[in-house]
DNA sequence: TTGTATGCGTTATCAC
DNA sequence: GTGATAACGCATACAA
């Protein structure tokens, strides 16, 4: 039916409304569909029990007065917002904004919007904080990022509150041990790492240095294994004098270089556990006189930005890490639940590595 | 008052409700406190109008019980949220969440939180895309980022949603013609790049090459602007056949910087407009075997993290864009608004720059 | 200074 | 299948 079609002496009581321009409410729905405000609600809510024709003509309705429901008053009803927490204390801001990017990815468009909330793991009361964060704003999901997403006693403040959510981990499992049972997006530090070790062994490396991520970082402990895996596939193994822990810093990465480079023999190639430290080896080589990769070869992790715009181009483990961001919102706001979801992680071969024979000058 | 020191028989109430583990509501302060709901809000809000003695009691109970009341519930009856919202389309991540992170700073226990929204400037829906965000989401203030900040159709819409929100931007004033009248955040693009522009011309060059940002983005036109200025106070000009047009992309930079050097005579020093392109240069410089600063000085502009990682160090026109940030959400929190805030913008001196002479082998 | 009744916009309960 | 009424948790208008 159209409108105009109306008798043109009764004036569309639509038309009449949308002169007002007020914000329409369900309310207006109700009374111009003239139903009642919880058919409207069903209507809304998708609920089976509404009559195929009660449903067609209030959704006319609401198309026309573009009505929105308010998040705010639902959200009141449903006792919870419609709202992701992103929760993270961790210093690598490219990393953060990546994730962050593929969350917004998936849940453009879904009436879901993205709270992102950073924290300081060294507060006293940073376990409160998050809890009062995730409890007062009702978050329909959490998502947590490395490292605190390995900090149990801020799972099990997440297992009591209830709510739904999502570790990003480098290790599958291991830290999901009861009472924490928790989706995880996992990528395979390990995998990539191992192809690193791998790929340095067949360029002909065996004096390898290693530069670490801190301490108590799962995926510091993934790297390593990764590469010592790919390492012992080669017959070789880590000199421990060869390994010096770095922070994810650059600063910690130039430290590390330098400390590594002024040995005798020094080693002909090193494996940094980030991109960042990575590049802090450039500059300790350089300050040395060394050029890459043709006294030294580097590997980095991450293939961040920089990576590819360092000279020479960086070799590096990518991680696809907008993906995962992705896969941790698509579990929370999909329908059927999700599982774990694990990505794999690949080397990418840029200029910074080469044969070792060409640096074996001792 | 101790509680314990309450006569034995009676049990207390407040202990009692503690016991129920439930969350507190402002009728439970209210009952608890033998007073009305009214009155806590009243408390809650900070009014006048409560008796000092009443105010106290009610506080008692709410720091007891531990209430902290409802955003949700809040906001519903407040007709907004406690929500800031970020709006932008900006490709650089890192810019993006240095802004982020100086707003987070300043709102960090304030009760506000914060919600990203990158759009895509490009879509048909643009406007309407984050009319529908602010205006569902009852935003208590929005920040917008470069280069939609300068969009006059948004600016206008957001004017017309009676929403406070400050703008960020490379020049003061002039997109505030009416009726737009928002706040802005505003950083002295000129002022660096005039900087830079006098530091290569003291320096002793003169063959200057200069790529710019898109076409269209105020900050384009003000770091042309002031580095020409700079040019001209030291008695010389921009060579038109030295200019060339970049995207503020590493890719863009690096065909920049190439197109640039093949020149005949080359020139010996590139300002570039961002940082990103810069390093572009610098690969560029790579491939036809000159060495920075020797053959070539290099100027950026952002002082992003990667200018202080890269070798030699660039040379990089800093804002405090965590400042702004902070300032942003300042001035949308605070409460006597205030007005626009100005930015000066430096010059970081690394060792990407050096003397002409040594470049100048044409 | 304090309380009562009512509204904010939606959903849940439980009738019909 | 549909609707009247009461939540949800808090704030405002108007009295007292």
């Amino acid at each position: 039916m159209t409108p105009t079609a109306l008798s043109e002496g009764a004036p569309d009581p639509v038309e009449d409304f949308l002169k007002r321009r007020k914000k329409a409410t369900i309310n207006d729905v109700a009374s111009l569909a003239r139903v009642s405000k919880k058919t409207v609600s069903r209507v809304i809510n998708h609920s089976p029990s509404v009559r195929a024709e009660t449903r067609d003509q209030v959704n006319a309705i609401i198309a026309r007065i573009g009505f929105k429901p308010d998040p705010q008053a639902r959200g009141l009803a449903f006792r919870r917002s419609f709202l992701l927490g992103l929760v993270y204390d961790n210093p690598n801001a490219q990393y953060v904004i990546n994730i962050q990017n593929g969350v917004l990815d998936c849940i453009r468009g879904s009436g879901t919007e993205l709270v992102v909330h950073p924290c300081d793991k060294t507060s006293p009361d940073f376990i409160d904080e998050i809890r009062d964060f995730v409890e007062l704003q009702r978050l329909s999901g959490v998502i947590v990022l490395p490292p605190i997403a390995e900090n149990r006693q801020l799972l099990s403040a997440l297992d009591d509150l209830d709510v739904p959510y999502v570790r990003i981990t480098a290790m599958p499992g291991e830290e999901n041990t009861p009472p924490i049972a928790s989706t995880q997006v996992v990528s395979r530090d390990r995998m990539g790492c191992r192809a690193a070790a791998e790929h340095l062994a067949d360029l002909g490396h065996s004096r390898i240095g290693f530069i670490s991520g801190p301490a108590g970082y799962a995926s510091a402990r993934q790297r390593r294994q990764g590469f010592d895996e790919g390492l012992t596939g080669r017959g070789l193994t880590l000199d421990p004098v060869l390994i010096v822990q770095g922070e994810y810093t650059f600063e910690s990465g130039y430290l590390a270089g330098k400390a590594l480079l002024s040995q005798s023999p020094r080693p002909t190639a090193i494996f940094s556990s980030n991109d960042e430290m990575a590049v802090g080896v450039y500059k300790a080589a350089a300050e040395q006189g060394l050029s890459i990769p043709d006294d030294l070869s580097v590997v980095g992790y991450d293939d961040a930005p920089i990576a590819a715009r360092v000279t020479p181009g960086l070799t590096s483990v990518r991680a696809p890490i907008r993906d995962m961001g992705r896969a941790a919102a698509d579990a929370l706001i999909a329908e059927n639940r999700k599982d774990s979801t694990i990505f794999d992680t690949t080397l990418i071969v840029r200029q910074s590595t080469g044969p070792a024979v060409l640096a074996f000058k001792p």
